[in-house]
Order: C-alpha cells, then structure tokens, then sequence
DNA sequence: AATGAATGAGATTTCATTCAT
DNA sequence: GATGAATGAAATCTCATTCAT
C-alpha cells in the first residue's frame, strides 16, 4: 500500500545503484581509459564492493557499453527535434544546436566518452559499430541536414556537405578531447572559454576571414585593391 | 668461431636498434594503445626478443615516453621555418602549412601520435607539459601568427586569435584522431579524402557560408582562373 | 493482510523443504559435481531462494554430507531383511538382490551418489568412514553372507569370499557409475541393459566360461584333448 | 658442437618441464579431483611458479586433456599387441591382459585417470568423445575379441560378449577407482590384493560358482600341480 | 521463515620485467 | 649484446556466505 512511502534504505540503494555505478564508471573511464581503470576502483568510487559490480553488468566491456549508451543515445533524438521544429535562421540554428550540444555533453562527464572512443575503439571492434550507428551517423545527419536547409533558403553558399560538416563538428569534439585529455592536466594557460569559441566559431564560419565589402570578394589580397 | 664475419649488417642493426624499436612501439601504440600494446609484440615487430628491448629502454614506460618525444621533437621547427620564409598571400600560407602537415604527420604512422597522447596522457602528467611545450604552444604560435599575418596585411578581418587558431586547427587533428579510432574500424563510409577537406576548409574560413556575393563560390582556387 | 489464508500449502512445504532441497542438491551434486554445482542453483531447482538453503543447512559442505547420508541411509537395512528371510536356493537369492539393487538404486538419482563419493571423498575424509562403516561393509557383509550361504548348502564351490564378492559387486556399481558419468554423454552406443547384465553376469558367475562336462575341467583347451 | 655434450641446467629442465608438470598435474587432479587442484599447487607440486605452467599449457583445462592424452594413449595399442602376438590358450591370455594392465595402469597414478574421468566428464563434453574413442571402445574391443578368440577355438562357451566383456572389466576399474577414493583414505582393512583379485576372477569367470565337478577347484593355476 | 543484495576471499590468467645462459 | 624461461604482482570474475529487510 502506499507505494509512495519512502523505500526502505535497502531498496532505494537497489534502484539507485545501477546509474550510481554507471557515473562512477564514466568518471573512471573518462579520467583513466577503460584498460587503466580497475574494476575494483569503479565499484568503490560508487561506493560498493567488487562483487556488487558484476550483480549488476556481466563484465567490464558491457559496463563500458551501458555507460557509452546511457549517456550519449539519449542525446542523439534531441537535437533532432530541436533542428525539426526549429523556424529562425539557419545559422542561428547552427548556433543553438552547438550551445545546446556543449550544455548537454562537452561540458560534463559525457563529454569525456568521445575521448575513450578514440582511445579504445579498435581494441573493441562490436562497439565501433556501435558507436557509429548511434552516435556519428545521425549528428552528421543533423549538422549536414541544418546546411543543406541553409543553403535551399538561399541563407548559405552551396559548400561541399561532407567537409563542412566535419569543420563544424570538429572544433567542439576537439574541444571535449582536449579537456579531457591534455586540458585537464593543471598548469595550461586558461584555454578557450567554450561558449566565446562556439559563438566565434559561428561567425567564422558564417562570414570568413576575409574582409568583404559590398562587392564579391574571391581573392581577398585583390580584392581590396 | 668467426664472430668477426658479418660486421657489417651486425653493426648497422645495433646502431638503427633504438629507432627500430620505436617505430615498431609507435605502429603498436597506435594500433592498440599503451597498455594493450603487449611489449613481447614490440621487440618481435622490431625483429629482436623480449629481453633485447629492455637494454635499450628500462621499461614500457620509458619506451612509450621515448615514442612521443622522438616521433613530435622533429616536427616543432618545420612549420615555422615554412612561415617565416613565405611571403606571399596568407590563405596561401595557411593553406601551404596545413597540407605540409597533411603530408608530413596527419597521413604517416606519426599522426597517430595525438591519439595515443589524448588516450594517454592523464596517466603520463609529465607527457602533458612536454607536449604543451613542444607541440601546442608552437602550433598555435603558428597559425596564430599566420592569421596575426593576416590580420596586419588587411587579408583577414579581425578575428579572435585564440578561437579562430582552434577552429583552424580541430579538423585536421580530428581527422587524424579519427582516422586511427573509429575510421581504423571498416564498414564506416569511404570518408573524406583529407586533401579535399583541407581546400573545402580554408575556403569555408575565407569566405564563410554566407553568400556575400551575387556568385556563389564554390571551388575558390579555381575561382582564380 | 490474509497472512492465515493458505496454511496447508505453506506448512507442507515447510516441513518437506529438507528433503527438497536435499533432492535438488543430489540431482545437481550427480550432474555437474560437488564444486560446479552453484548453492544458488540448489536452491532454485528446490524452489527456494539462496538464503532459505542456508536455514537448513549450515553450508554447502554440510549440506553435501547430508545428501550422501540421507540417500544412503536407507539402503542398507533392506537388502539384509530379504536376505534373511530367503529360503530358495542361493543363486536365486543373489539374482533377486541384485535386480533389487538396481530397481531401488542403480537405475535411480542414487545411483549416482557412488560417483559423487568416488569423485570427492578424498576431499572430505570423514565421509569415508561413514561411507565404509555404512555401505561398504554391510554390502560387503550381505554379498560374502550369500555366497557362504550358497557354499554351506553345497550350491557354490568354495571361493575366496572377499574377491568373489569384489567381483560381483564391481560391474553393477559400475555400470550404475558409468551411467552417470560417460554414458550420460550422448553419442554412445545404446549401452547395456542393465537388466540383462545382471541375468548374464549371474549366469556367467554360476557357470563360468569354460565348457564344463562331466569331468573336471581345470586347464579348459587341454582338457578337451 | 658435440651435440652430445650435457646441456646446460636452464636447457636440461626447459625440455623436462611439461612431462614434469603433467605429472605434478595428474598426482594432483587424482588426488583432490580437477576443479579441487589449484593451478598453482601443480605448479608448485612441479617446482616452478604459477606463470611457468602457463607458458606450458594455454588453459588447465588444456592441461588435463594433455594429462589425459599422455597417460592414456599410449596404452591403448600396447594391449592389443600382446593379445595379437599370443598364442596360449584364451584364459591365459586373459589373465596376462589383466596383470599386465593392472601392473602398468591400476597400480600407478595413472589408474587415478579413471577417477577423474568419472567425476568431471559431464562437465567436459569433447573429453567424453575423446575418452571413448580412445580408450573405451579399444578396451571393449580387445577383451571381446578375445572373449570371442576363446569361443572360436572352444575354450569358452558362447556367452553373450558385450554383457561378459563388462563383467570383465568392471572389477579392475572399479578395483582402481576404489583404490583412489575409499581406499586412499587410510583406517580401511588391508583390502584386497589386486594380483589375487584377478587370479580369483579369472578362476570364477572360467569355472562359475557352481561345483561342476566331483573336486572343488579353489585355486586353479595350483591344481596343474 | 524467507529473501536476495551485498560481500570479499580466492581462482584463473596475463604480462612487464629479470637474469642465467 | 641477445635471448627467452621464469617470475609474481595484479586484474577480472565467481560464488559461498551473511544479514538487513
């Protein structure tokens, strides 16, 4: 009766220690790589013992593919929508769709996932594949599905999809690696401020490095003459 | 008998030892990361025995920072050297500087160097101040300097140093990154041909997306003509 | 709430949990053996959970005595008590014990408990004394007591009793060893049945191989000379 | 040079380690059954530490199938040499396959092997093949062939061979099962003399319990006299 | 009495490192 | 210098047992 009585002390932590140890272990994985990182550490930074591990993922490998699922599969269909029901301008969409992705993932512990996909991948082929169906093939789909709607209502040039995807996506995954990685290692100057770089980056992309004028500008150097 | 044979071939061996091994120790680090990079498989892709390698290199530790520091020292000075001397238009010279790299470290063994450093380095603290000193500074007193370049010729608009450095830089390290993780996993789409991402780069950079001018331009450097 | 609805239910089965539990445990105890058989696994082909066997049992050590105890126990007396009770002639009495024998044991869960004590007694010492005082001897005591019966009224030449017994006794606990064991292993050959093992083997031990006539047969291929 | 020259202690024992580990392997699996034996204790049973023996055999499954293999194939052939080279009569040839068997197999570890098929088959479904091809059918095959060898020749009435070829070999496994089970474990009586159980046997299995002639037989080979 | 979440000792197996040859 | 047999610390994973509920 009454199941909205507090559980009892035993269950709530029944329920609750999936995610627990799913949190430890990104933390883990994010700060050492999935080899470096010990069982026995992820179970006591969740604060249970070794066994309690395994009564809940069957092997480290599948921990490590619960914690890439749990946090980044529920991200894909999000932006998706957003860019679906979205009616402004075509780079203010691009704006938002990145803010929203730093907010979301480059700026937590997910966004450490992206650098132990790129340190382990080839040691575990079944995730690879994984890991593109779920992750990259639909942002691509969406950054490259936000240009080609810039270009048909005339707001974009026609550039080659493919690689302006990619010039997009890759400064904001680097970004995320590189706080992870080489970032997170003290004594670094500041670093870029995320937010300042995405909105430069926005207006890099949107209107170059060159000076244009009211008249079309193909060589810049030239041009001004 | 008749040690005294062969001197040649003996003696060419031991000395190119040391370097074998490190280009052996790179191929593996790359492939299959620091720690599932078992060492007997270092000294057999050397052609020497397990033991052999350790009187060259007092641990797998060692070897690995000897890897990252033999594989990055060499291509510090390069790219400066090819700035300083280089005078004509900037976007040329962005563009110069980024397929030399292509060429010289993005497409050889050594561009998988920075995966090995992004995987690696948190648990190699010492690695991080060696590569923010003789890698990323460097680097990105380059391109900074190039667009600087830009900047003061009236070639560039004004943009932010720091964050449009990245925006240059991100997609070919990440293309790098991703060539040796997830792209290194079959089945995925033939991929960009980086020479083709580099060109669509820097006319992205240049021109941005939005079209300024009454033509459309979609190949710049055939726009010369 | 209607915690008295099913008490029959409840209290039968709470009376009959020993012997279920002690039935699972020599089903799993006979297929996969005393280590590779799981406590959990017990308890869940006896219907119960993990805890509930270690209400009844102190541990799986003492939960395997209890097996072998509770399922030997019972065999002993009666195989005495026909034999007492037998008036016809002493071959007969020997068929009837060891058609009885397979019908109470061989050919039943208890047939392989022989395989158990073979495989772990040496593990648990003091189940060799139990085992010995309670089945070796008094099998032996049955056996030897026939063919001394069979020998005092003249109907048996007067063998070695230990190793004649030995030699009776051996193919039945075998067969019922091999059954549980390779045979249980698909793949063979139909096998023997057991039954007419019995009839052969008690015609072979009345009549022995050899051609008898009327006249002594002591060196079987010379004699017929 | 003078490849007969003694080799040097770390050579003497490299190419005695596995028959050393095997047999520390099967003194320990008859000893406490196979999943009862800790890899480590073979190893230190052979003198060597654990990492040793894996550098010998992949798994310690794969160490009993090569205890197994080495202790049981090469008697496989041996026996049936003697039976085809033999020319006495068929009971003579029974009792010589029996002692030779007993004293080349019952009597030394290799008797264990017996054992340890019975506990563990069941969990290593290949060995059962593996121990059927090799060792049962070929046993069957020789004592039937030479059931039948007495039969052609009239030494031996027509018994039923598949029920008499068991009834044959039950008692020496069994002798050797026993004697690695119960009978290892001391406080037993004397037990029986292996040598005069075959001999008792053989006079039973020849001549059967029933008093054929006018003088009872008891010790056959002595009534030449 | 019954449950099953939690524990942690212990087993197998791997591999960086050593060192006798 | 070169080798590779040997080592043993360490990692993953299992499972008998406990105990709060």
């Amino acid at each position: 009766m009454m199941k909205l009585a507090p559980p009892t002390t035993r269950h709530r932590r029944k329920e609750a220690r999936p995610q627990e140890l799913l949190d430890a272990a990104l933390a883990l994985f994010v700060r050492k790589g999935f080899s470096a990182a010990r069982s026995e550490e992820v179970a006591a930074l969740a604060g249970v013992s070794k066994g309690t591990l395994y009564l809940y993922f069957p092997s480290k490998e599948e921990l490590f593919k619960a914690v890439v699922r749990r946090n980044l599969s529920a991200l894909i269909a999000e932006g998706q929508q957003i860019a679906d029901r979205f009616e402004g301008p075509s780079a203010q969409l691009l704006r938002l769709l990145m803010h929203t992705w730093w907010q979301r993932v480059g700026s937590t512990p997910a966004g450490g996932i992206f650098k132990i996909i790129v340190a382990e991948v080839r040691n575990f082929p079944e995730l690879a594949q994984f890991y593109t169906d779920e992750v990259v093939v639909p942002a691509q789909r969406l950054i490259a599905g936000t240009l080609q709607r810039g270009i048909d209502r005339g707001e974009f040039r026609p550039v080659p999809l493919p690689e302006a995807t990619h010039t997009l996506i890759a400064p904001l995954l680097f970004l995320a690696l590189y706080q992870h990685s080489i970032g997170a290692c003290a004594m670094m100057r500041p670093g870029l401020k995320p937010e300042a770089l995405i909105d430069a980056q926005i207006d890099l992309m949107l209107h170059g490095l060159s000076p244009h004028t009211s008249t079309p500008l193909r060589r810049p150097r030239r041009s001004r003459a």
